[in-house]
DNA sequence: TATGAATGAGGCTTCATTCAT
DNA sequence: GATGAATGAAGCCTCATTCAT
């Protein structure tokens, strides 16, 4: 799990109890969310994983969906950030562009495979009816690292490292091959591929985005 | 609603009744796990939408997971057949081969559009933890698609009009970049993507993949 | 199971089919009603049971209750007339009064123990709130049987066989010793007690009841 | 109703709302099981009769099965309390034997007629193919009274108060002599017998137990 | 604030019974 | 008369939420 959610067991001093409780809710809805989805998420179930009383559940966050939201939210942010990390690394630094495409590529894999990051997909999905709001979310995330990709493509390009025309199109496109690589050895977001799978994948992708956009083209 | 789950049009010797209202219930079970999901699907607003009683789709179905697993293998039934009929289509009969690509793109585009296509995503995506099983009914329907278009790369790459080493490595490739486009447009399959613009991903998806493929690379 | 029940096999012929269909109802119906009580009892268990259509059920009896009071009554009538039979038996013939009584006790106590009769007991005690109309059928077979034997008994002691100022309440605590015995061994009517066991009984109960009222008194 | 599902005393330590709901549910329980037997009986009407809401029973007893285990239980501890008291009274304490005798059964009889005494007899033959299991804890109950009774027995034979072989065999039938006598008048346990009856039974008993195994036999 | 107990609303499922053939 | 399908009325149980301490 990823930082967002995990306890902050800086100092387990007193008056952090309640902050502590606060990410042990929050972690724990995530676990349940993430196993049973939304609506069979059982609020009970939620308070026993995080060792509370159902009630204080309700103290902090009123009711199931708000906390669903947070929870949400939580994720979403985490994985943004780990996105945009990744995406701050595709630079033509005088080394070997195709090096960099095929570690970029993994590294943007490895974020799609988070548990987090699939589960926070696959909530999405089942909820989206019930929740569109909380489209804008994800979309919005999407669309910040797509631009991100988009941005550094077009940096590339200009700097003659690759032949794009569109760098938002290929910025959608390669991550495509890559998320479209990982969905069909996931089993639905259910499977952890290993990293050796997503190596393969990156490759395969970083190959192919190459050929179409690369320099020699 | 395409045609899977609307009346068979079998012979009317047995009291018409019986079929049509397991038709009925099938397309209102669908109609109504579409909108909700598993869990907060109600078999009652089942029953209503398809003007039966509740008991009887208990007497038809046996319970709610019976009636969802019917569902989800008459949509993947339809889904596969309609994708691998467009697959078939991906021959070059001595026309132009891009437009053919195009074609086809477009066409695979819009099966992956339909309306049942879309909630079958959704509905497995959010239900994989508690219908494991249902990710092999899926993940066949994928594979056997993937096949089928990795046989029909790999004559175009044995007849000279493609340069493929890998038919179906290709093959996935040239399936995500038609969804991972799509993916990026219809809010998480929550919106129907126009023609219009399913032409311009499949275009582009198709110039993608014939520069890294075609002929002359 | 005992005649009143059972298939009338005389004549398989064509136009007996309905009575062997009404037989082989009631015989399912008590099978089921004896198995799980009145309440638990299924409709579609006793149609399954007898091989026939539910409907054919209601066609025949009208509702669950009254195809109840029928079975009832059936297995009254029948536990009636072996008693009956049995108490008859009961007579100075010049021989051995004590092998008399001991003989009349086993078969007694053999009526009490037919599967019916115990499936009666416990279909009367379980639904006596419910059906109180029910306690007068059992009531006046348990009043004649009794009548019957206190006949007997004070026949006996006319003759001097016996010692008996009360011929009835005589009736009631012979029929006691049996049933007593009987009771404690067969785990509430739900086990077979087996004719050993029940010629023990029978003996002991013969016993104590010539001590208290035989001719040497 | 007897103590057994009344409050039973405890310390008023723990907020006193539990303790007394739980025991007013069981009364509840008790009174409608007793009334419709466990198939007919409403967990609804049993929380109504409790005046407590339905999902506090279930929060209580976890389902309706174990609510009636519970009740069972109860009863059968307290029937089996107020009999072996009674039973702890039969001495031949120098006074009159026979007097002692009619006196016991006389008590006995009012046990095997209090109201719980009856509704226990009635509910357990009415489920015992549901709920064999419960036959144990019944059995277990009569076991332990008839040996209380034949110790008894035992002990006034060896002071040659009374003339016994089989002390078991003669507990049993003093019982069955009992209860022949009651379960002819009380309706399959329908019916409150009044005292006067029960003082004749008991005297009867008494006396045909006394000519059979009295001292002077 | 944290909690254990209580609750109202509602869902799935069953079943006696009726209809149409 | 016999049947298969259909149905309405309930019943058990769950669960999000609130109360009282």
């Amino acid at each position: 799990m990823s930082a967002a959610l995990k306890s902050s067991r800086e100092r387990p001093s007193t008056p952090r109890g309640r902050i502590d409780k606060q990410q042990a809710m929050l972690a724990a809805a995530f676990t349940v969310f993430a196993r049973a989805g939304y609506a069979q998420a059982r609020v009970d179930e939620i308070a026993a994983e995080a060792k509370v009383a159902k009630a204080t559940v309700y103290n902090h966050f009123g009711d199931k969906e708000t906390l669903f939201r947070q929870v949400v939210q939580a994720l979403s942010d985490t994985a943004l950030a780990a996105n945009l990390a990744v995406v701050a690394r595709l630079v033509d630094d005088g080394g070997d562009l195709p090096t960099v495409v095929r570690e970029v590529g993994f590294r943007l894999a490895r974020c799609y495979c988070e548990e987090e990051s699939r589960a926070l997909r696959r909530l999405i999905a089942a909820e989206a009816p019930q929740f569109p709001d909380l489209l804008d979310v994800v979309d919005d995330v999407s669309r910040q690292i797509a631009q991100a990709l988009a941005d550094r493509l077009a940096r590339l390009s200009l700097a003659g490292s690759l032949q794009i025309d569109d760098p938002e199109l290929a910025a959608m496109q390669f991550a495509a091959l890559l998320t479209g690589g990982i969905d069909a050895r996931s089993r639905v977001g259910t499977r952890q591929v290993p990293d050796a799978e997503l190596h393969v994948i990156a490759d395969a992708a970083a190959a192919t985005f190459l050929k179409a956009f690369g320099e020699q083209a």
